[in-house]
DNA sequence: TCACTAAATGCGAAAGATTCTCATTCTTCT
DNA sequence: AGAAGAATGAGAATCTTTCGCATTTAGTGA
């Protein structure tokens, strides 16, 4: 019974939010765009509207249950949240999203904040390259 | 005559270009919009097109004469090329952007490109935080 | 369980950023 | 100076994301 989840939350537990967590948690793809989820949904044969997806997308965002990145091309993508924390190395041919911890970069950007006197609300790092599949390809 | 400069780089020494390129080497804001630095080339009297803007910054990025980031929020901004690399720290408050270089976290960078099989081609790292003139002022 | 109130949804319009189209204007090379 | 091809400007078009508002729904108390 999710709905115990969002409540929780303070989120209304309406049928939209139900269904698009429950997508997410059961996708076997884990960053997409709104879009993405907005269409795979209609697929489904849920009937939830664009506008609502963005806004769930982006309540769920405030409340903890999924974070947004924004990779390189422009358009945000949310990822469920696991608990830990981790970082992004991405193929540029192939689109492939890996996901790493580094506990010395972690450490190293807590370092540079607070000798740049900022205190860190949060901090993004996107590495691309070509992944192996795809090097094999060309 | 920074015309042979864009010659070099197999770009036709056009005025549009030439304008773009010396405002950004003179302005002291370092990072800025298209829509910023189409605002202010209209304001120094100088007429040339948005669209133009963002082709030629394109052009630009292409020759790796400035590079493109893409900070929280949204929209695209760009800084000429110092040659040396750095990362950014932001102020979520004032929007400032402070300049980083931390050799420690490059190698690692490369070394989970390598053990994840990548070839890297680009990173980026963004830190974001509230910088030490809005803390006070809160 | 039923009705009420506030909040959520859907849809289309709107906004913001970026790209495209195409006629006109430059650059470069001769 | 003249020709050929590339670049520009202006506006239309596209894409992503947000808004406005009428309608529907969840949560609550009687």
């Amino acid at each position: 019974m999710e709905s115990e989840d969002l409540k929780k939350l303070g989120l209304k537990a309406t049928a939209p939010r139900m269904k698009i967590l429950s997508f997410l948690e059961t996708s076997k793809v884990r960053h997409m765009s709104a879009e993405e989820v907005y269409k795979a949904l209609l697929e489904a044969g849920e009937d939830i509207g664009l506008a609502t997806v963005y806004r769930v997308l982006t309540q769920f965002e405030a409340a903890g249950l999924v974070s947004r990145h924004h990779f390189e091309g422009g358009n945000s993508v949310f990822e469920i949240e696991s608990g830990k924390h981790h970082d992004h190395i991405l193929c540029v041919k192939c689109g492939r999203v890996d996901e790493f911890v580094d506990e010395t970069i972690e450490s190293r950007q807590r370092k540079i904040a607070d000798e740049k006197g900022y205190a860190m609300t949060d901090h993004a790092l996107y590495i691309y390259g070509i992944c192996s599949s795809c090097q094999k390809k060309s």
